[in-house]
DNA sequence: AACGCTAACGCAAATAATTTGCATTTAGTC
DNA sequence: GACTAAATGCAAATTATTTGCGTTAGCGTT
């Protein structure tokens, strides 16, 4: 996005509903490649000219959106153990991302050259949900593990291929990476 | 790049080098969102239709660019071990991936929508320089790695750190990574 | 070395996207 | 409720992209 939001209530924050709701609408609809400022302002009912001063330019915007659909909604699932829960998630994960849609957020979120703060947050997402996984596990009196460690060896290779494209990423790939992760230790450090 | 070349020689030859160059000055001297196809057909001495027929748009000219860029002019440097070979690829890599050119370079190359022939030649670089060494390894008598599992276990976070930009990927954790590498047996499938 | 075929090109007109100035609306604050 | 600056809508100006068509030139054939 092109800048920190100021106004949060009423009509800047209906044109930004109006905007993310068609960009997604859109998206669903048209190739990427067919996709233009001015076919989504017309869907969302307002000039280009608006969306153009709030986001910068249509790589921007894309960022955004695909941020917002990046975010989780929810907690990882519980599963009773730490095990299961990293499973769960792991294969999850790799399953919408490296699914044509997922590919596509992944690589929108890179691709806004402006501030990388998407990416960031996006990445950000990841590293929450496995603090979580790790207090969890931790609470229930099992091992943790090193966040740091598990994007390392486990989160990072997943993603390399989906960008990449050299090689598919199916839950046997995803369990074989598990396997390389440390129990054990307190979280350190990264 | 829209489509396969078909014709090598003369003009067609003549103008892919001039675009390229140009492309390459200009990226030296102003900002990535700056840059526009008719600047680099300004300075490359051709119509602006000449660069939109054959590489489509600015995107994938970027990444046509970036592809070649990242391609390696030579094998890696041999230093007379196995763990030498390594760790000065990896330093090397992650020096040249993390600065702004190398970053810049990554994402055009991922940018590319279209086809992603660029990302899968650009990573197929890195597996191939890992060949030559895990060979060169081989042919010294010392023990060889899998190349896949190298992949997996260096070049895979270093580059997802680069790319999320959240975390620096200095010497240090590069040998720390190379270190979760296991040697000993013959090369392994992926 | 000349010939034919067609990819690739240059040019320019047509279309579409992006930027910008200015008047107006409106969210946030006092 | 009035004030202030952010955000918007509109339209004109600018810039980028597409496209039709005639020409050039690479490459295979003879």
């Amino acid at each position: 996005m092109a800048r920190e939001m100021i106004r949060q209530g009423g009509r800047t924050a209906r044109i930004q509903k109006e905007v993310h709701q068609a960009t997604r609408a859109l998206l669903a609809e048209i190739e990427r490649g067919e996709l233009t400022v001015p076919m989504i302002a017309e869907r969302a009912g307002v000039p280009p000219s608006t969306i153009y001063r709030r986001w910068g330019d249509l790589a921007q915007l894309l960022a955004d959106v695909a941020v917002e659909r990046l975010r989780p909604i929810a907690d990882p699932d519980d599963t009773g153990t730490l095990a299961g829960d990293l499973d769960a998630f792991v294969v999850q994960y790799a399953e919408e991302m490296s699914s044509p849609v997922g590919r596509r957020l992944l690589r929108d979120v890179l691709a806004d050259g402006e501030t990388d703060t998407s990416a960031t947050k996006c990445c950000r997402f990841t590293y929450d949900h496995l603090e979580v996984i790790a207090g969890r596990a931790l609470c229930r009196g099992e091992a943790g593990f090193d966040v740091g460690q598990a994007i390392d060896r486990v989160f990072a290779p997943i993603v390399y291929h989906i960008l990449f494209g050299d090689r598919d990423v199916g839950p046997e790939f995803c369990r074989q990476l598990l396997t390389t992760v440390e129990f054990g230790g307190l979280r350190a450090a990264a």
